[in-house]
DNA sequence: TATATTTCTACACCAGGTGCAGAAAGATTC
DNA sequence: GAATCTTTCTGCACCTGGTGTAGAAATATA
């Protein structure tokens, strides 16, 4: 997938307008919120025409939630690339835990102040919601893929248990970050975290039917 | 919450633009596709302004999901209501299979032309899937909400609970739908979707422990 | 240096959505 | 039933996200 041939000039600016652009819509919305910057005032900032502007994001949420779009095969990958004689469940859990101890952003355990400001302003902004939910179905159908793939569920099973994990996961990392919302730290956190990761990776595969 | 005291003329009247409005727009999006009709057309057909439209539809993609904003809360009622010594998830599998039995729309198994023909207008339009999503997370919010009052649960595991259990019906409904796009008919396909209803109730009940 | 390709820009345009002031219609009082 | 109060509807101007297009500017190639 990588090509690190010749970057070549004209692939390096498109690189450098893209995240000038991306740079400067985030720093205005930090600023004063999603609705209250048009788009036409960001192309100023990043000193390039609109029209540019919407060749390089397709719409005005994208110029946020791009940075998403990384991880939506993640689980995926977690779970095509997983030892032999792993479960898929198990693999997804460590893989989970792990993101927690790296603090990635996506478990919604990073404190550090930009991530958690854009995290703040994409849960405080329905048109953002939306979009990711979008990512969030592209990774169910994705994993389903790989479910389907790497092991004899059938195709329903997949979707199924793929519907499960996904949303399960999207939980705790916004259970995580409204804690720190409320005054918690990453470093605090982080114990109760695990806990709550083993227990929601617990119910996934031995049922709800302790709920009564 | 009913209030059937004095339906009243100017509350009539509402009712019948609000509907007038709706029927139109289905029409023209049936007919042409929901991003071929402007919302002036429709306030047109509809014979009002479109200032109008908007004081009884927030957006263009209400027009069309608002019929689905009943369901909303409705899991969150079927585990309140449910009788004594009856687990949440049994409720809602009855609940579902009933609903199947009815060829209640909302489980995907309605093949009458106009149900059939709407839900493949929504399905098939992003901006409706999205709009769904959002009836979908507020399904969830309420069944969390009604699993942490009824049940023992912590929030978190009612969270959890609520994101899986609305998920797999959702997942439900698409393929049995799927299925009637690809040429089954409701009845033809009632007793696998009952078949498949109970076995992801059954996943949800015991787990995805078996998945290697 | 000359030329072919890609990218950027300016400009006109469409559609969804909002604010506002006044007209129209339903409700209320005598 | 007329006068008045209140709610709703309308038309219009306006903003903003997003697109089509033609030509200018910049990069790649020879």
């Amino acid at each position: 997938m990588t090509t690190p041939d010749k970057p070549g000039l004209r692939e390096r600016k498109k690189q450098r307008t893209r995240t000038a652009i991306s740079d400067a819509a985030i720093d205005l919305f930090l600023d004063r919120g999603f609705a209250h910057v048009s788009v036409a005032e960001i192309a100023h900032a990043a000193e390039v025409s609109k029209r540019t502007l919407f060749a390089y994001f397709p719409t005005k949420e994208d110029l946020v939630v791009h940075r998403m779009a990384d991880h939506e095969q993640e689980a995926a990958r977690v779970v095509r690339a997983r030892p032999a004689h792993t479960t898929p469940l198990t693999a997804l859990r460590d893989y989970f835990l792990d993101g927690l101890r790296r603090r990635d952003p996506i478990t919604g355990l990073n404190d550090h102040p930009a991530v958690r400001s854009l995290t703040e302003l994409i849960y405080g902004t329905p048109a953002l919601i939306d979009r990711m939910q979008r990512f969030k179905a592209g990774g169910e159908r994705a994993l389903a893929e790989a479910l389907c793939d790497t092991t004899e569920a059938s195709d329903l099973t997949a979707r199924l248990a793929a519907v499960q994990i996904i949303g399960v996961q999207w939980a705790l990392s916004a259970d995580n970050f409204q804690r720190l919302v409320q005054g918690e730290t990453a470093d605090g956190r982080y114990e109760g975290a695990v806990r709550d990761a083993e227990h929601a990776f617990d119910l996934l595969a031995n049922g709800l039917a302790a709920l009564t």
